[in-house]
DNA sequence: AAAAAACGGTAACATATGTTACAATAAAAG
DNA sequence: CTTTTATTGTAACATATGTTACCGTTTTTT
């Protein structure tokens, strides 16, 4: 287990002697979960922080009618809505589903609060933790807030280029997970997509997408 | 300015001599400002910790035409973007305006840290402080994906009558307000309001607004 | 009190996106 | 290899929202 703390954000800098002594202090469980398996429900009081150890989870929220909408993936290891550990509503904002097989450890928010006294290496990991979540929520929420379906694939495909180096590339997921993505309907963004390849901005065929004008495909991101 | 201080959620539980002894030892500087003038841009580097004592600012996003959304208002004594202090990527995710003359205390990052290092209160307030800014941000991501025009109309209404626990009260704010709240245009909104009169679920005349059919209006919350 | 500015009401029209449906193709399963 | 299932392409149509414009009313400024 320690191995895998080991390789996880918040003891970063300790070794896995160091966080095996911490853990003999604290009052935690660990537990196994199944694919699709609901590990908490949205709005489900968050009394303890659960750390992702093996496997992948996904963040979900549903509409009234039972649409659900995907928010992320989480891989492990990794905290799982440490934000929602503290502040005033201690709640969890999303359903967390198992993507596959799955162990998580639970350690309760009181010996949580104990062991980040007693090392501030962890105290400050903790606080770039939870920071880079709320940079998380920003972002998407300028995603969300500003742009059309075409600056979503604007911005989605020129990350990819960015990330990648290159102006071609395979789209790494179908376009209804995409459009579950973007939180629009699948024609819609098949409609888009097709526009813009019939504008001249990109060449899409398929999975295979190039990036023809760069410059305008960035002026969609309004 | 330790009167101000002691008011603010960071220094909870701490009377003005604790904090003017923490601040003797700080590197710290402090700034007034005009009404709208510009406190910091967005993408400016956050290398201190923003405290408005007094006052009233805004956060703003800009689109590429240069039309600007209101993500929220801040009234002091309060944290500028706490959450943005730490984490990967320190930058202003908002544009900060002044809503009216206001004085902001700067405090280098360093500073901060040994403050909290010196105060487990301090951190304690300061976790917090950040995670509320990502539940707020986690509301706000929720708001702006789900909801149609009348649906956040609803979620207003309904807040509104939660709070003050009357179904019957003058709107807060202008139409134009509202609309620039809620992302969209300011005919648009009208639009809805009417309908949602013509429908009987409300009553709707200038700023009077009488809820009639609370189910209903819970329903458009899809 | 008069003038100016902000605000609310509303209409015509443009545009973006959703909905439903179905066919063609590709991928996975048997 | 064949069958099944998922994926993509696409069309017709419905709906929600944006845009622009104008007018009358209220509020603020002078």
């Amino acid at each position: 287990m320690e191995e895998l703390l080991e390789k996880c954000s918040l003891f970063k800098e300790l070794n896995s002697n160091e966080i095996a002594g911490y853990f003999k202090q604290l009052n935690y469980q660990q537990k196994s979960y199944e694919k699709d398996q609901v590990v908490v429900h949205a709005d489900t009081e968050v009394s303890s922080l659960l750390i992702l150890l093996e496997g992948s989870v996904r963040g979900e929220m549903m509409d009234y009618t039972g649409k659900t909408v995907k928010i992320e993936d989480i891989e492990g290891p990794n905290l799982l809505a440490p934000a929602f550990l503290f502040g005033s509503n201690n709640k969890f904002p999303v359903t967390i589903v198992a993507n596959n097989v799955c162990n998580i450890l639970s350690i309760s928010k009181a010996s949580f609060i104990e062991l980040l006294q007693m090392n501030s290496e962890i105290l400050a990991n903790f606080l770039n933790n939870i920071s880079n979540r709320a940079q998380f929520l920003s972002n998407k929420l300028r995603f969300m807030t500003f742009q059309t379906i075409k600056g979503k694939i604007a911005h989605f495909l020129l990350q990819i280029s960015k990330k990648t180096g290159k102006d071609e590339f395979m789209l790494p997921k179908s376009q209804n997970e995409l459009a579950e993505m973007f939180g629009v309907a699948r024609p819609s963004l098949g409609r888009a997509i097709r526009e813009l390849n019939n504008d001249g901005i990109i060449n899409a065929e398929g999975k295979k997408v190039r990036i023809i004008n760069k410059n305008e495909l960035a002026g969609l991101l309004k």
